[in-house]
DNA sequence: CTCTTTTCATAGTGATCACTACAGAATGAG
DNA sequence: CTCATTCTGTAGTGATCACTATGAAAAGAG
């Protein structure tokens, strides 16, 4: 414990080479296609020019690179998907928008199909089950999010009083992870906004 | 080439010592739980009672092993909750009637939570591809099965000509899928159902 | 009995897994 | 300058992966 007068981001010693913003990308890329177990550590190497060191020392482990690659994808994808959640009316229209969000989203050819969190590590082995957590939470807090935005339409008059919050809160949840099954299997825009077209019935009439 | 008299199963050779339904049984639990990557092969082994010359010969790979095990699982599980689709008649109850299995059997405390095949290899490693066309081939199945019930619906009358056949289809395989994801999360069987009952509201009406 | 066939048990195979020890390189602090 | 610190590249670590070589055991055929 030597003199270490600020806590300040001390940047000493030898400065990163790579973007991680970059980096992040490219490894959310390989995880999102193949998974947290299928995704190899030679994969995440190639895919970010990254040595093993350069990968442990910035991010701690596979599974701190995953997580960081779960939060790029939130800020990023996820953020894109569920954007009409935060605005200022809460009402049929804004669901509608979330769900047609995805359709996009989830079919873009430029990008892994699908959703990198809402059908992820669904079963993993038996030393990953952190791993499965983590991910579950971050469903959950979707759905958390989905159901608060049901509770306003229904606190300002947009949505049935006797509507099941959680229940429809649920449903569009089932919804947008059953998009991103059938975008995996090869559904394309159209089918996706078809269903959502579909699911939006289940939005209690008055 | 020797004489040999008949194709019949010829009873030749050392009778296996193992139960093959016990061991399909055993094995889908583990792929089931863990999925087809994270389930390793020794815990294969533990769940079977069986050594891995064993599982080869019968077998062939543990790729041959999941995909009996899924056959396994269509014909249980599987088909306890499709049973509705192979109904006299096609109509409104009989897919609801679908759904509420698909949330009784995703939910039995006594097997891993949600489906086998609903959302099972979504994602997987660049060396097993062929595993997950295996699956979505399954998936593709179902949906069909349940479009073909919707037409069917249509044809007797109890479902309005109007309706996109193939987008309903979409719509409650989404929806199976969602319970499939949702129960593996910790959903129990009456927050399941509630939901089931949501998504019926998507029903055209006529 | 012997011969052939099939299954089972032991004990491994090379390959790949996630991860790290180590030393050199690049910076700031003093 | 020297020292401490942080990052990078090389070259591995032991562990586990799916899988198999080998030979004995257990059955029918002749």
């Amino acid at each position: 414990m030597t003199t270490m007068e600020k806590g300040k981001p001390g940047r000493r010693g030898r400065p990163r080479e790579f973007d991680q913003e970059r980096v992040l990308d490219r490894a959310m890329t390989v995880f999102w296609r193949h998974g947290y177990e299928g995704a190899s550590l030679s994969e995440l190497q190639r895919a970010t020019g990254l040595a093993p060191p350069s990968i442990y020392n910035a991010f701690g482990s596979k599974q701190g690179l995953y997580e960081a690659c779960l939060d790029h994808y939130t800020e990023g994808v996820g953020s894109r998907v569920t954007e009409p959640l935060d605005g200022a009316r809460a009402d049929r229209e804004g669901m509608r928008r979330v769900l047609m969000n995805a359709a996009r989203e989830f079919s873009d050819p430029d990008r892994p199909r699908g959703c990198m969190i809402s059908t992820a590590a669904l079963s993993v082995g038996e030393r990953h089950t952190d791993v499965g957590r983590a991910v579950c939470a971050r469903r959950a807090r979707t759905l958390g999010a989905v159901e608060a935005y049901l509770v306003r339409a229904q606190q300002e008059g947009r949505l049935s009083a006797q509507a099941d919050t959680a229940a429809l809160a649920r449903h569009f949840g089932a919804i947008i992870q059953g998009m991103s099954v059938q975008a995996g299997d090869g559904a394309d825009r159209a089918e996706l906004e078809a269903m959502a077209d579909v699911a939006m019935g289940a939005w209690p009439p008055g």
